[in-house]
DNA sequence: TTCTAGTATAATAAGAATATGACAAGTGTG
DNA sequence: CACACTTGTCATATTCTTATTATACTAGAA
């Protein structure tokens, strides 16, 4: 099931988008505010539908927002016709727009041209040696034996899981996870998390500390 | 050099992008009918630029063929504002699509939204005789097998292989890696850097000692 | 050849980075 | 309220990088 975040203030369009989506086949969240469109956002939601105009901000706001965090695509809703603004958008990492009025036929259209785009890259279950994961159940298991996470741990594997060979410098890790604009975590938070994790992975190798710069999963 | 390949048979509308894109820095390659860009495409091409109405068939017809060949990106210049054609150009693969007619800054920022989509899978790799080094994964291998360096040695190998080929004297080196506007460290420190370094690269010949100078990088 | 500055090597030590264990604050639940 | 649970922080232990010291080697000049 893909899940769509919808975040438009406007009632009416709200209410319209989501009907026709949902009939779609498409699970819709919607909200009207920048504020509780960060408070929705997850890891599984595939794509969201932002409007320009919110009452507590500009949608360029929560697009920064967003994808400093994940690389979840976004396509504007806007009135404007305007150059300078479409250019702005596209070029802050939104993946469309689509200019209001619009019919249902194009906005779906540009959804799954957007969600296609992704989907051949993006793989719902990621492995690595023993461990599997499963993002759209956001289940874990490690020998085939399924192991409960908390939140923060399932957030910091999915980092390391999505970026498999890659060092993840502790900075990144930190930013991505607890750089909520206003708290800073001691850096040591990172490393207990890291051990708790460890811990309920049972320790598999996987997970390597790369001293001085971050750490790395891997197979075997 | 971003090589895009354009194929519109309006002559003015032609020449409008071309020069403008080519201003801008991409690689321009023009044609006015699917059978010539037929023949113009190739690999290297790393975006299609398609008008929709060719001259000896639909664009449709030529976003088919390309798909068919290799995943190379395409985007639909169309005067058309009709909601079947563009969700049949998309929905056949098309990666996004303007409707004439439209200004080239919202189709330059267009074109790096697709780009950017596109190389965000792509990497930078250095490379020298049999040592690669992935500077997104931070990741370095010889003969294709992965070895581990310390923070230190990977900035070091990363100094030397930005600067392949040429004499990079120690008092350089020194200055790159422990001028901390405070940090005097001993002259030795370096050589036993470069020890430590070449030990883990298992003493491939590229590290050149250039007796009273300092140490080049080259292949073989 | 001999001498010497420049470089390599090996071994050690200092200290930074990370791991660990324990506790506390906050949250939600029955 | 008692309880379980998550998560941040502190104090302390451990590990590993890396700077230094001491010594050996080497190329090139005299």
């Amino acid at each position: 099931m893909i899940k769509i975040l919808l975040v438009e203030d406007d009632d009416t369009i709200a209410f319209g988008i989501r009907s026709a989506l949902k009939r779609t086949g498409f699970e819709v969240m919607s909200c009207m505010s920048m504020t509780e469109g960060r408070k929705m956002f997850s890891e599984d939601i595939s794509l969201v539908l932002l409007d320009l105009n919110l009452p507590d901000g500009s949608g360029y706001e929560f697009c920064r927002w967003v994808k400093e965090r994940r690389d979840t695509p976004i396509i504007f809703l806007t009135v404007l016709d305007d150059v300078a603004d479409i250019t702005k958008g596209l070029d802050m990492g939104a993946d469309d727009y689509i200019t209001k009025p619009f019919s249902i036929p194009v906005l779906e259209s540009r959804i799954r041209a957007v969600i296609r785009r992704i989907s051949k890259t993006e793989e719902d279950i990621l492995s690595c040696s023993t461990i599997q994961m499963d993002k759209k159940r956001i289940k874990v298991s490690v020998c085939k034996e399924a192991i409960s996470l908390t939140s923060l741990e399932y957030r910091l594997l999915l980092i390391l899981m999505e970026n498999k060979g890659c060092i993840l410098p502790r900075s990144l890790i930190l930013k991505k996870l607890w750089d909520d604009e206003s708290n800073f975590v001691n850096d040591n938070t990172l490393t207990v998390a890291m051990k708790r994790l460890r811990e309920k992975l049972k320790d598999a190798p996987c997970i390597k500390t790369v001293r001085g710069i971050g750490y790395r999963m891997e197979d075997i």
